[in-house]
DNA sequence: TGTACATCAGTGAACGCGCGTTCACTGATGTAC
DNA sequence: TGTACATCAGTGAACGCGCGTTCACTGATGTAC
């Protein structure tokens, strides 16, 4: 009987088979556990039982690892946006329908927020170059629409149902981003997060209100 | 003819004369250019001229420092809120006035957090404990207001002014304070910096537009 | 089917870095007599 | 007005830490013949 180590696991050879994909799981773990600076190579390296150095053979360096973790937080994103979207009732009205896609949208933000801070905080978090989806660092959900694009989408119908004028269209993902992201923000990295943490839904669905009031 | 150093000036005495404030100072100067994780102690030491450990007869730990330029990042947000409001012409009627308050004080926000992003990230960044002002370090304007209270009294004028129905008005500083925290955020800490930059003043005005017709 | 060899994933050891913090100290100041 | 002394601000040297990254290497794999 073999007792095969638990963390890391025990390698039969010499060869690790995926190190990229473990050291990427480990990137991810770290960052949900402590943001963005968390996430070191040395850490990373060690969760997959592995030397410090063998890293480079996957990743150019500790930027490149935050880059690819940052990706996969913000396809989780995207994930938790389109969770709430298919939870939207079918059989709506085109208006109800298109503002229910805004609201859906908002939620799994704010509900991502929630669940996750530190991944939250790791797929926003300020970095130097714009991160951008490369074929190794998708940043999109399983319906292939990144977070910024589900909701573009959700305010084109909004559009197209005629709840909102065409001419206020543009520039107006930034105005509901915004909302959306600072009551987040404020919750999960900053000042508000012990004074509202767990009315965070209800402000969160008042927020959505005055979104939608306002646009 | 001498030649005092300029950096780190010249001490005739072993004393420094103000250290504290020497620190700190520079504590802010380097929160201005590299956000609070720029704020280091052993650097601060070196700019007020000192010995690493000097540091540790006015801050008990670079946790201190630092919190001691995130309360002056604050009192410096606050300010900046009381020039908006400063230069609301007088003479409105008072729900014209009650609402450009709203305003001024969301737009000082703004201005502050495109004018000293430094600043701005080290005011609202994570931090374990709740900021709090302390007789040594403040976080209020001239006006003797913290930022939170200005915009708490600006919307408390809407009310008076008959603008905002009272029941509406509970939690309603969340509710602007995330708009306008979001697009700092985001254009400061973010991802849009480079796409919206030079816009934000006007992008800024059509949240404010939003907030005020969705609160 | 077997063997030589190129490829390249992972190793082991080491580097320099800047940091926060502690220790025992020294030198200037101000107060008590 | 002068002197002894307590106070405490700043010094000098050192600590351990974890990090990113580089170097020359070794061992497993797969392909060409």
């Amino acid at each position: 009987m073999t007792f095969p180590a638990i963390t890391p696991p025990a390698r039969a050879t010499y060869r690790h088979g995926d190190l990229r994909r473990a050291l990427l799981d480990a990137g991810i773990g770290l960052a949900r556990t402590g943001g963005p600076d968390a996430v070191v190579l040395r850490e990373a390296t060690r969760r997959a039982g592995v030397a410090p150095n063998a890293a480079y053979r996957h990743f150019a360096s500790r930027e490149a690892l935050l880059h690819a973790v940052r990706a996969a937080a913000l396809s989780a994103v995207a994930a938790a946006m389109e969770a709430e979207l298919a939870a939207v009732p079918a059989g709506l009205k085109p208006a109800d329908m298109a503002r229910a896609s805004v609201r859906a949208v908002g939620t799994g933000y704010l509900r991502f927020a929630q669940a996750e801070p530190g991944l939250f905080r790791t797929a926003f978090a300020r970095s130097d170059v714009l991160i951008q989806a490369t074929p190794e660092a998708p940043t999109a959900g399983p319906g292939g629409l990144n977070p910024f694009e589900l909701l573009g989408a959700a305010l084109d119908r909004l559009v197209e149902a005629g709840v909102m004028p065409a001419e206020r269209r543009p520039g107006a993902e930034f105005l509901a981003w915004s909302a959306v992201h600072g009551l987040a923000m404020l919750v999960v990295d900053g000042p508000l997060g012990p004074v509202i943490g767990p009315q965070l839904p209800q402000i969160g669905q008042r927020l959505l209100d005055m979104v939608e009031k306002g646009l």
